[in-house]
DNA sequence: CGCGGGTTTGATGATGCTCAAGCCCGGTGG
DNA sequence: CCACCGGGCTTGAGCATCATCAAACCCGCG
């Protein structure tokens, strides 16, 4: 995207690099976000944990994406989530007011966040809709169309929240789904998944 | 919010009131949304319609709200989503182009915007945590909190598709929490409400 | 009176959760 | 080298929740 060799110096100067170790946290329930994480390697988890201790994953971030809560970040309420890093990460931060600043005196920064907020929210969207309107197996394909790196780049409990199911129904829609090739020919009753014409 | 009074005419000059009968359609699927409408009197919807004819609510809008379907508005994509009127309603229409204008010749609009825009993604980001993490019963007991108008300006079936329920579960779920003070006596052993504490 | 939209109720089956084992595999320490 | 452990995945049985189908009900209206 176009900007100023004087820009770019602008922003060098207001943004740190940080790495993160897996496991660790980046944002904690309660805490307020004081920074956003442009993430350069790695993978990020946003999620809730109930009262009894079950942990549901909002988000799931990868490189060149930016992680953290908009929500808290942007208003200053207490996050309602934690954020932490699930591989070893390498991430931009940047701090509320840095941001606003940048906002102030480069015009390209206002149309990117613009951008970038709208497509989060048509994102948020059309996973709100699969929710809606899909069933879990349904939502699980949906992902594996939609971002096939999560499945490589998260374990299968944490997809399962992602998707609002328990580990062992995702293990379950993944192995009735696979079947089909595996015993090729084992059960000579066996007429494939699709019975239900 | 502040505004000059060239702008206010700026604004009257592109927006166009128009009325809406019960019932009538403000976008199709497929239909690529021209206007967005901000309602002064009445209320809306947004709704899918998959291939076995059942609907399903992405979103309801009253009085002082944005309707139509911003993805389509921003981005020049068709629509994936039916828009129409509830009851009679009256809003006020603006063109894209008019409002680009508008973005560009009063900076309030652009402060505006993206508050609504945020405040917009925090609202779905809520209720997609709903489906993450609630049970039917209490995403529906959520709503009723939150938005209480919805239960009485929508029919229940449309608030069960809003939900990701079907009627007769959201039927079930409301008698059930209506039956302790219908019966009120008619049994010996009941006791009330608050067992508990 | 009959009709239509909306709601309720019951019966039944599918779906998915919970609990409880067991498995697989890589890592660590004896 | 093997025994053991922990994290993750799988499998099975039993149960709760919910969708579906079908019927009835309710009520405002022509």
């Amino acid at each position: 995207m176009p900007l100023t060799d004087r820009e770019i110096d602008l922003i060098k100067s207001v943004v740190v690099c940080r790495k993160l170790r897996r496991r660790q946290y980046f944002l904690y329930e309660g805490e307020v976000s004081k920074y956003s994480a442009f993430i350069i390697k790695g993978a990020m988890r946003q999620y809730s944990v109930n009262d009894k201790g079950m942990e549901h994953t909002v988000g799931l971030f990868l490189e060149t994406s930016w992680a953290g809560n908009r929500e808290s970040f942007m208003t200053g309420a207490p996050s309602l989530y934690f954020v932490d890093a699930w591989e070893d990460t390498e991430a931009l931060l940047i701090s509320r007011t840095d941001y606003l600043n940048l906002w102030m005196s480069i015009p390209a920064i206002v149309e990117m966040s613009r951008k970038l907020t709208d497509e989060y929210s048509f994102a948020l969207q059309k996973r709100l809709h699969s929710f809606i309107t899909l069933s879990s197996e349904e939502r699980y394909f949906n992902l594996e169309k939609t971002y096939p790196e999560f499945l490589q780049r998260f374990p299968q409990h944490i997809i399962a929240t992602y998707l609002g199911i328990s580990r062992e129904t995702l293990s379950r829609i993944r192995s009735h789904t696979l079947k089909p090739m595996e015993h090729y020919g084992t059960f000579p009753n066996y007429v494939g998944g699709s019975h239900a014409a």
